[in-house]
DNA sequence: TCATAGATATCGATT
DNA sequence: AATCGATGTCTATGA
């Protein structure tokens, strides 16, 4: 897994590690040292110093840290193009990616730690608790939503963009129900709106509304009542919780 | 800057150098190795395996990388409780954030590569291009958006949420104005259309909203055009471009 | 603290 | 390639 590691290279040390292991697959540098940024592309550019390290991935991708948060100061997803140079006896590294076109260099102004590991692809991987959930969940226990609500269809396309649930209720009406697996805010009720608005003139009959969150904003409730809309609080999901945390226990 | 690395520690070797380094002052820590991690709170649990590193920053934000993406696998953006255990022979990291409620555990299974870094406080930093500066830039010189415009206000605030430009036209009608920095979609029609439903009632005559933005999807515009919205392609903006790189000279 | 909106958002699914 | 919707989005800002 460790393929290299140099303490405090000088530049020519240092590029000869960079050549050497920033295209081999699978490779993951990882440098430390005071850096000079630059970054330019889409509708802004940029420029930050500091002390820094960088992470190059095998797969192109560029972030670089500063000595707080969890965001890169800069970064890039993906490079079409990537190299090592030496410019004013100065290690430069040099990102590019076209579409859109993109720019990082990186000018090492001191290295005080570089290192190549090789890590092996993906191993397992589980998640739970997103909408994905929350919307097989409800599909399949309707009667959390509302008694005698039965589901006809989900993700159903209507125009752009799908229906979470698409059901009827105890009385025959059509009902559209929009999910979110946190706090509702406004974009929630437009979405809702929108698809409601879309499913009306092509079916007989009322059609019914219903945001379905855990919790909801106060002006998002207004406006959702304004709209003629509804919520329905969604406290827990409890068949659902049992069943997602089973693989949990094999592990 | 470097503090310390070790190659292939043992789990004792690996425990001691966390305990000396994680809570130093000003440490960034990169671990390297076979790792489990296991994270729990908001909505959503997750288990995950395999070969990553984990970055530890002074400020307690923790995050794990995989070997491809700019994002990590697992992160804690601030963590208010963190902590290294020995656990049936394996170095246990374990970072707990209240308010929400979460949990991160990272289980060490095999350690290739751990150093610690000072990173020292930021360094100077510049941004451009942002829709702040294409706002003051359009309310200088509102002709780019119209002839015979004129600025009434910047960000005001209607209801909830702000206005980016409020103005009037050539013929007295007010106008409401939002811009999108890049290529506009559904939610900037919706976020114009809810202003405009806003400000209407509040004024005489009619309420123009024109969405300024370098590009829009075709969605968004067929949407745009059945609300009565107008669209206007901002192409470049010369004027404030010599204007917004001024203040980088005396950085 | 809550609510809103921006972001070089990233990422995946689908057309 | 374009577009849309979700994200453990994060982060800044204002009420």
């Amino acid at each position: 897994m460790l393929r290299a590691v140099l303490t405090h290279p000088t530049p020519a040390e240092l590029l000869a590690f960079l050549r050497e292991h920033v295209h081999a697959g699978g490779v993951t540098l990882h440098l430390a040292g005071e850096l000079e940024v630059v970054y330019a592309g889409r509708a802004a550019s940029m420029a930050e110093a500091g002390d820094r390290f960088v992470i190059v991935k095998a797969d192109g991708s560029l972030q670089v840290h500063g000595p707080r948060g969890v965001k890169p100061v800069n970064w890039q997803p993906r490079t079409d193009f990537l190299q090592a140079d030496l410019e004013d006896g100065c290690v430069l590294l040099h990102a590019e990616r076209r579409s859109p076109a993109e720019v990082v260099r990186v000018r090492v102004l001191s290295c005080a730690l570089v290192s190549a590991l090789t890590l092996t692809d993906d191993a397992l991987f589980l998640l739970q608790g997103t909408e994905a959930q929350m919307q097989e969940a409800l599909a399949r226990h309707p009667e959390v939503i509302e008694p005698g609500l039965t589901v006809l269809d989900r993700e159903l396309l209507v125009g752009v963009g799908g229906l979470d649930l698409y059901a009827r209720d105890a009385q025959g009406r059509y009902v559209i129900v929009e999910l979110k697996r946190g706090k509702a805010g406004h974009e929630a009720v437009h979405q809702l709106s929108r698809y409601v608005g879309a499913v009306r003139p092509q079916v007989p009959g009322v059609v019914r509304g219903i945001l379905a969150a855990p919790d909801i904003t106060t002006p998002a409730l207004r406006a959702l009542e304004a709209a003629g809309l509804e919520f329905r609080r969604i406290e827990a999901l409890p068949q659902v919780q049992e069943e997602a945390l089973q693989p949990l226990l094999f592990q």
